[in-house]
This record gives structure tokens, C-alpha cells and sequence, in this order.
RNA sequence: GGGCCGCUAGCUCAGUAGGUAGAGCAACGCCCUUUUAAGGCGUGGGUCAAUGGUUCGAAUCCAUUGCGGCUCACCA
């Protein structure tokens, strides 16, 4: 295999270093997962999508990848989020599987499902499919009975291996088991004694229920996070996971589960890395899961074309923390991404700015749902967009026809971006920003005789000359009017934008008298 | 207390598998008789937090220190 490093990009060198340190493998195993407590959130979203970075990597190295997801489902329902209603209902609920929590809003089987669904959903429209894996299946069909009677047997040597991190050390009699009871569903209970083999005998401390399972064959029993996650990747073979920071630090999970994994499980942690944080900037209060004070993938995706959410993520090494913004950022975004891809049909020949460009070209293939484009695309600037929608009350097809001729692969993003831009526009745009076509019917306020005059002129002109002759000649024409009828050019524009929008302010006044057209202006250039 | 991340222009940040310090905004200047959220062109601006080390060469690698942030030592 050729190993020349495709790229300086980071998801390159974790593929590269994958192979360095896992050897050559027919086919290579990549981890993410979370529990579905919650929404998924923009954060968590993080670990995804840099797992699926890596996993193009490989596969552009032309290695098989087994990209896995695993919903930890059989997680207990520990605490009810507050965004959710009918917390008192939900409450009932509390230690029990959160596969076993029921959906108050009433579309999934369970509350896990709901927040699974709902990523499964989307995650395809930024081009990830991983494989699933739910936990509470596997756990109930005892798929991991051999690896939880391994962890019966080097009890003892997980005891120590958590406790050189612990405060309070674990007691004697611990057990590296929990146990829903298969009366109350909780977790409340105790494991009193094994049988050497696969029986447990356990003890509820709700419902006092004593029973005896075996490990074979019960659906009751997992293991704890420290040791759950070391024994999948033994289980799975996994060679790569990364995780947050919450994870990686000494005597974090990772850690522990690294020992573990090596001491009781005999085999390697995966190759990792620890990603920062998401931070959100702008748009408080607006977002629809902000309730639950989180960001969510769907709610990103509203105001940022799938391109551009994964360009976010792969132009940022993830060890890094960035924001996501919802405030006028998003147009330099947007503006950096167009960049990026002109760039990418514009390759230097100069060989000292190839190395940069190199690394450009592959943050925009990676930043890409499926095939790389062969042609540069159109671009539309999504400033742009906002004034022609507006224009348009958010009609998008009127607003692209300003954009015509377009071909049929760009308007479907076009369209997209235009979705996204409405979106903004709606929610997000701050006041100074938004306008609406004043009706014809709606009485303009009063303006001076002088005034009054010049606007009759810029009439005449718009119905002479707009359109007909270039942007700048109309526009020294313009000035023409204004300075004949010795007014000031504030005041002018004032009263044209009063007339246009009913605002003092708009866009920039020739270029959009241009988009406008000749029959939308002259019935709103119509003094009182 | 341990761990991790960050400290680069006035602001927000790129740039770290070593090779002459960058962008956007802001500022300043000029131009279009030219206003705006959004014109064009140009200019200035930095002991890359500090000190020491490795090197022909360090923002980049190593060590120490300072400041800021997050995180672990419950659970997951």
C-alpha cells in the first residue's frame, strides 16, 4: 500500500497514525457512541462527525472501515431533563433503563428511541450512515455474558485499577455488575453472591426482590461505564474512538478503561483523541431546542447548508474549541466556505503556496456529502440571498430566477442555501437588516414639495432607464436629481427607502432598484 | 490537587509532521458628485505571553514560569 500521507489535514494523520500503530488490517473498526439522555447535541455531534472524517480518511486510503455507533440505551434514566414535560410522570421512571422510559411526546417507543431517531434521521443529510448498535438489545439478549463473566473473575483487578483513581475506595464486596431488577426495572439493587460460573443472586432495595439470574441468559445485568467501554472495544475490535475531554484526563474513563482493557480484556485502547467543546454564539433564545439549553444538528442545519456544517468541523482541528454562530458570522462563513471551494478549482502553480492549497483542497473533498463536484459550482453570497428573499417575502424560486441561468445540480443547493438564508433571515437577522416591500396600497408618509419632486424624478427615470443602461450611469444620473433639487443625499435616500420598505434604511439604493425592476418600483415610487 | 486546551495585529481568529509572520473586521488614506447591513483600491500596524534549551534556522519541538478556560478525582 502506498502510505505517502494523503494530506497535512488532521484527519489524515489520524488515519495515517491508525495504521502506524494498528498494522495492516483487513478491515479497520471506528467507535463513536453516546447515551441518548438527552438530545443529541451540537457537541456531541462533534465526536460523530470527527469519527467520520477519520473513516473517509481510511477509506481514501483504500482501507475497509467499520464505522460503528453505539447507543449506550441501557443507561439508567438518572435525572429528567428539563425541557421535557410531565416531569412528575417521568419521574416515576428514574433508575430504571432509559430504553424503558416512555416517550412524552409520544411518537417512539421510549424516550431513548425518540433521541435516537431523531439522529438517525438527519445524520444521512451530512453524509454519515454509520452502523447502530443498541446496547439494551445486546445486553438483554446476553450478548456479552462471556466478557461480564471475565469481568466476575478479575473483579478484584478492576477494584484496584479504579481505585488508584478514586477518593473513596470501592468496598471489598463490590461487584463489577449492575443490575435492573426485573420486578421495578430499577437499578436499586445489590449483588449478594455469585456462583463461581454465570449466577448471580441479587437483592432490590425498592421492591424487595431477591432472585437469582444467570448471566447467559438474564437480561438484567450490564456493566458499568469503566468497564462496559473497554470490554466493547475488545469485543468490537476497536482501533479508533475518540472522546471528550470529560473522558481524557488521568484517572478519567479513558484512562481507566485503557488498563482495564490491557489487564482484563488482554488488548490495545484504540487509537484516540480528545476533542474540545462546541460553544454557540448569537441567536439566545431562538433556537428550538434552546429550551433544554442545548444546540442541536437540526437546529444548525436551519441556518447552515450541510456543506458548510461539515466544513465547520473539518476546518478545525478538533482539539480545539470554536462557536457556532447564529449572529452575522454566519455570512463570513459562508463567505469562507465559497472561498475555500473557488480555491479548489483554482490550483496554484506556485509551488511554495501548493502545500497550503493542498490541505485546502482536501478540508473542502472532506467537507463534501458524497461526490466531489468536477466543475466549480455556482455561488450565490448569502448576503445576497437575504435582500432577494426579502424582496421576494421568502419565496425562493422568484428569488433564484434573479440568479438564472442556473444548472439543475446547482439549484438544488442553491436551494438549500436559500432554505438556510430565510431562516436566518426570519429568525436571526437583527432588526436594521430586515425590510419588506412596502404595498402599493399602504399610505407612504408625507414627504416636503422638494422631496416629493426629486422622487417623481428618480421615477421617471427608473421607468426611462432602469435596467436599460449600466448600474453606474443610472446612478450619476441619480446624484444628478439629487443635486438639481439641491437636496441632501441622506435626506433623499431616506425618502426612497420610506417609499420602497417604510424604513429610513435598506440596501445598498442603486444595485437594488437594479433587482427590483422596473414594475415593482414605479407603483412604490408614489409620493402622497 | 491532577490532566487537557489556549495565550499571534485594536478585535475575532488562521497558521504547529521547523524554512522570510497571515485573513476578516476596525483604523487610516485615496477613488467613484456615492448614503447604508453591503462599493473599489491602497496603507499602516506584531519582541507570535515570558525565560531558557535543541537547531544552520523555532509561532511551530523540549523545559520552566505566568495568565485564562475547561475537565477529572460521583455517575456516565
Amino acid at each position: 500500500m502506498n502510505d505517502k500521507p494523503l494530506s497535512s489535514h488532521w484527519a489524515d494523520i489520524s488515519a495515517d497514525t491508525i495504521i502506524r500503530e494498528r498494522g495492516e488490517k483487513e478491515h479497520y473498526v471506528c467507535a463513536s457512541g453516546i447515551t441518548p439522555s438527552g438530545t443529541v447535541h451540537i457537541g456531541n455531534f462533534r465526536e460523530i462527525i470527527s469519527v467520520e472524517l477519520v473513516v473517509r480518511a481510511l477509506r481514501d486510503r483504500g482501507r475497509k472501515v467499520r464505522f460503528i455507533y453505539s447507543w449506550d440505551d441501557y443507561d439508567v434514566f438518572r435525572k429528567v431533563p428539563a425541557n421535557m414535560p410531565r416531569q412528575e410522570y417521568l419521574a416515576q421512571y428514574l433508575r430504571q433503563p432509559i430504553t424503558c422510559v416512555p416517550d412524552v411526546l409520544g411518537r417512539e417507543e421510549s424516550y431513548a428511541a425518540r433521541n435516537e431517531k431523531n439522529l438517525e434521521a438527519i445524520l444521512p443529510k451530512v453524509g454519515i450512515e454509520p452502523e447502530y448498535i443498541y446496547q439494551a438489545s445486546r445486553y438483554r439478549a446476553s450478548h456479552y455474558a462471556e466478557e461480564m463473566k471475565t469481568a466476575l473473575d478479575k473483579k478484584d483487578t478492576i477494584r484496584q485499577l479504579l481505585n488508584a483513581h478514586r477518593t473513596a475506595p470501592l468496598p471489598e464486596d463490590w461487584q463489577p455488575l449492575s443490575v435492573f431488577c426485573t420486578q421495578c426495572h430499577r437499578d436499586t439493587t445489590e449483588v449478594k453472591n455469585r456462583d463461581g460460573e454465570y449466577g448471580i443472586r441479587y437483592e432490590c432495595s425498592s421492591c424487595g426482590n431477591t432472585e437469582t439470574v444467570d448471566l447467559r441468559s438474564t437480561g438484567a445485568v450490564k456493566l458499568p461505564w469503566r468497564i462496559d467501554w473497554p470490554m466493547r472495544w475488545h469485543h468490537e475490535k476497536v482501533d479508533f474512538e475518540p472522546a471528550g475531554k470529560d473522558h481524557h484526563t488521568e484517572g478519567g474513563s479513558f484512562d481507566t478503561a485503557r488498563t482495564i482493557a490491557g489487564e482484563v480484556y488482554k488488548c490495545e485502547a484504540p487509537v484516540t483523541f480528545q476533542y474540545e467543546f462546541v460553544r454557540v454564539k448569537g441567536g439566545s433564545g431562538k433556537l428550538s431546542s434552546s429550551s433544554g439549553e442545548v444546540v442541536s444538528l437540526s437546529d444548525v442545519l436551519r441556518y447552515y447548508q450541510p456543506e458548510v456544517v461539515r466544513y465547520l468541523f473539518a476546518g478545525t482541528r478538533p482539539n480545539t474549541d470554536f462557536a457556532i454562530s447564529f449572529d452575522l458570522d454566519i455570512f463570513k462563513i459562508y463567505e469562507d466556505y465559497d472561498k475555500l471551494e473557488r480555491s479548489y478549482f483554482n490550483k496554484p502553480d506556485n509551488p511554495k503556496k501548493l502545500n497550503k492549497w493542498q490541505k485546502d483542497a482536501r478540508t473542502y473533498e472532506l467537507s463534501q456529502i458524497s461526490h466531489i463536484p468536477q466543475t466549480q459550482p455556482a455561488q450565490i453570497q448569502i448576503r445576497h440571498l437575504t435582500v432577494l428573499l426579502q424582496i421576494h417575502s421568502g419565496n425562493i424560486g422568484k428569488a433564484l430566477e434573479h440568479i438564472n441561468p442556473l444548472a439543475p445540480r446547482d439549484i438544488l443547493k442553491l436551494t438549500k442555501r436559500a432554505e438556510c438564508a430565510w431562516n436566518w433571515v426570519c429568525d436571526f437577522a437583527p432588526e436594521e437588516f430586515r425590510f419588506s416591500l412596502r404595498s402599493p396600497e399602504t399610505p407612504p408618509i408625507p414627504l416636503a414639495p422638494e422631496l416629493a419632486a426629486a422622487v417623481l424624478q428618480l421615477r421617471h427615470l427608473s421607468e426611462q432607464q432602469l435596467g436599460k443602461i449600466p448600474e453606474k450611469d443610472f446612478s450619476k444620473l441619480m446624484y444628478q436629481i439629487i443635486q438639481t433639487n439641491q437636496l441632501e443625499s441622506a435626506e433623499f435616500f431616506r425618502a426612497v427607502y420610506q417609499l420602497l420598505i417604510a424604513k429610513d434604511e435598506g440596501p445598498r439604493l442603486i444595485n437594488f432598484l437594479h433587482i427590483l425592476g422596473t414594475e415593482t418600483v414605479l407603483p412604490l415610487l408614489s409620493p402622497a
